[in-house]
DNA sequence: CCGTTCATGTAATCTGTTACATGATTTA
DNA sequence: TAAATCATGTAACAGATTACATGAACGG
């Protein structure tokens, strides 16, 4: 029901599946992903329920293109959709788990690379999208509070992706300073040890 | 494969796939959710690996009770996922999807409504992890810096939760302020606009 | 002419949810 | 004695990924 909901909001501007998964990789790719293959028969889904109609158009490259829009059907269940409930599933974050098991290797260094890698990931993902808001800033005056109705919306979903990333990469450099202070603890008492014991 | 590396950490104690659901329910429920359907066909699936072994105990209550436990191969295999690089999947977050296309409503106060809502969701399950780590910090002495490698990494995980949790809320609470703004401003607008037109 | 982009799709597989089925034991 | 908890599972469906298949047109 989540893709199918998303393509009815996108499809209120028509376009084609390539277009969509472009909009998917460029446009909303830090709250939602959609493959190819499954944005397809999603739109064929649809518009056999009445929910989308298609036209074909010949573009200049490439075969024929099928562009895709929204129908009042389909703006009817988009809104019944939104009026509905914040939608909070369950979150699954395998590099958390990972993480939480991460003792096993008993090695507090290899923890601590997992948490720089970490960082870097997560600050590449926040550089992109600061980019993007501060691209918008300069090229919109109306930049934030007075955007039009869309605009604003798409930036409140923008905010959030920033200040979550932002939150995540405290967490990694509070992290790493921590996983450092016990690596060198452990080396510590490593290093007393020997010289107790003789070996 | 995420559920089934998870299970091989988890059962380096040994529990049944009952106890195993308590555990995601009240322990790792804030980065990963499983049903008991999904569980008990892959506990079977990873003893046919070798990866989990099995045994029946009889247990006071209910019939009899299948414990299992990773095995040497199952910690092998547990390693190699941790050794790997950190995880990090498409996440998919519905409501951001519905609030950015909330324009549709062409109502700011149905997106204040719905920001509302969400401000409250998020503040419980802040509050739940806040509970937990302070009963936690009261407990146990070493808390944070000195705790054993196992609760440090579960520790380290917590703290992103309670960290990202918290820019959640304060993006809540942002936009609640800048939605309200909104909605007064269109508020103005459409009285000015009633004043001067005389209806 | 070769790689990239445009363009659409199918098939197999994997992952996860909801609903259903069964039955013992404990607690109110 | 009825509801909650303990305990294990199957079946049907829904959602998503990966691999495969095809082919036109453009840029270097």
């Amino acid at each position: 029901m989540g893709l199918d909901n998303i393509l009815l909001g996108l499809l209120r501007q028509p376009a084609s599946g390539y277009d969509l998964k472009r909009v998917f990789d460029e446009g909303i790719g830090h709250f939602w992903a959609a493959e190819l293959s499954q944005i397809y028969p999603a739109l064929k889904r649809l518009e056999k329920r009445r929910l989308l109609r298609a036209r074909k158009v010949d573009s200049k490259r490439g075969p024929g293109k099928y562009v895709y829009q929204t129908t009042a059907a389909g703006q009817a269940a988009l809104r019944d959709w939104l009026e509905g409930n914040p939608q909070l599933g369950d979150e699954r974050f395998a590099y958390l788990a990972q993480l939480y098991f991460m003792d096993e290797l008993g090695d507090a260094n290899k923890t601590l690379r997992f948490v720089l890698r970490l960082r870097e990931s997560v600050g590449r993902k926040l550089e992109s999208l600061q980019q993007t808001e501060s691209r918008w800033a300069q090229e919109d005056s109306r930049y934030p509070d007075h955007l039009p109705a869309f605009d604003f919306h798409v930036h409140l979903t923008l905010r959030i992706g920033l200040m979550t990333l932002a939150a995540k990469l405290k967490w990694c450099d509070e992290s790493i300073r921590r996983v450092r202070a016990r690596a060198t603890q452990a080396e510590k008492r490593r290093s007393t040890s020997t010289g107790r014991t003789g070996r």
